[in-house]
DNA sequence: TAACTTTTATACTAATTAGTATAAAATAAT
DNA sequence: ATTATTTTATACTAATTAGTATAAAAGTTA
């Protein structure tokens, strides 16, 4: 590889490099880079990281898995490179969201639904288990932790603002909804509710918001 | 093994066996079988069944890989006992909380305690992943499949009881409502909420029954 | 004590899989 | 067309791990 088109991808993101003009390769680069992490993510919410095998993405994504080592160094990577992608979407997900005035509360919904129905189109990685190492090269990536905190920081406002407003319970600590907001993301509900073939995807969404923010027990004589 | 004690364990459980007197061999032999179940327990709440290996439950349980071939089959056989365990100690659960006479919200919530309270002290196996080998087996198992069936059974005529009484949600339909029921037993948020090292285990187990019940949005005003 | 059974430690096998090496094929650049 | 680069297919390695074989040690029964 010549010094002077170096690629500089692996999950860095090729969009940073110092040119705003990209060749051609460059684009090609990313576009398959791009196919490798929704691959993974794919297959990290469908199967998990350990079932996941390196030969099986390269399969799925239709590369030799030389190819693939040159974007990411590890399975680890791979996995990383993934769960950064989702928190970045995330991320942008909850700006598209602040842009819009709507109540605290509303956006709580928002963000919670696309969470939703991402896991739904099984788009949404599987949280690596506790004593996993995989968790553990997580919680030392900095990029990763770094997202996480941001994200934290603003749904940590959305929160408060919301129980300002009263229309958060506030007998509950902002961290304990900070949690439950977040396993909605990774909540087994929505699998079983669509494979019981009984309900649209919107369906199974209304109804597990319903039971999120007004519960399961009947206070709901509004 | 001569044939006249043959012992007859391996998960099938030794107490069915004809006659009701058990040898001191046939004791040991149930003792060390539960040993085994709780360790498998113990490693799928933490580790999960991928991560865990034959050699780590062997030497958790102090005994030989060997003897412990000598109880259950194979990898797959003893995290389905374990599962069959799991299983089992909720359904007699259900039986306990059956004798006393409350109302059947009260009953969904002590069986909904008792399965958080289990997964805060690591003895709640992760389910299997929705891909797994291990999932298709749990499937295929008839025992597992039929204390699935009746603990649904159970905790349904709970729901519907409960909704007819007036106390729960009757804009969700009763299979949602067992769903949600099920996840609090993997719920990711006790383990979070227990790590944040700020709550005590009763008082995790109160925040998330309320949030369950009640839901996080405000419509608590009793 | 002597015969028998079970447990253990150890070492093995066979399969899987992450990651690498390499040479041929394909693609791009000059 | 020729040269340089990248991708691919293939085969390899080293590590892990489920499951088995075996002989010695420990324990039980007569």
């Amino acid at each position: 590889m010549s010094i002077k088109e170096k690629t500089e991808t692996t999950g860095k993101g090729v969009a940073k490099s110092s040119s705003s003009k990209l060749t051609f390769k460059q684009r090609m680069m990313i576009k398959r880079e791009q196919l490798i992490i929704e691959t993974v993510n794919s297959l990290l919410a469908t199967k998990g990281y350990d079932a996941m095998t390196v030969d099986e993405i390269a399969d799925t994504v239709g590369i030799a898995k030389a190819s693939l080592y040159r974007h990411f160094p590890s399975k680890e990577a791979l996995a990383v490179g993934a769960l950064v992608d989702t928190m970045q979407a995330g991320l942008d997900e909850i700006d598209k969201i602040n842009l819009q005035n709507l109540p605290a509360i509303d956006k709580l919904k928002a963000i919670t639904q696309w969470a939703m129905r991402l896991k739904l189109n099984q788009k949404m990685p599987n949280l690596p288990s506790e004593n996993s190492q995989l968790r553990e090269h997580l919680l030392a990536h900095e990029k990763y932790t770094d997202m996480l905190v941001v994200m934290s920081d603003n749904l940590g406002e959305w929160i408060e603002q919301a129980q300002q407003d009263g229309r958060l319970n506030t007998e509950l600590s902002p961290l304990c909804i900070l949690y439950t907001l977040y396993a909605k993301a990774c909540d087994p509900v929505l699998g079983f509710l669509k494979s019981s073939g009984l309900y649209s995807d919107d369906q199974i969404i209304e109804m597990v918001t319903k039971a999120y923010f007004d519960g399961v027990g009947k206070a709901n004589e509004k």
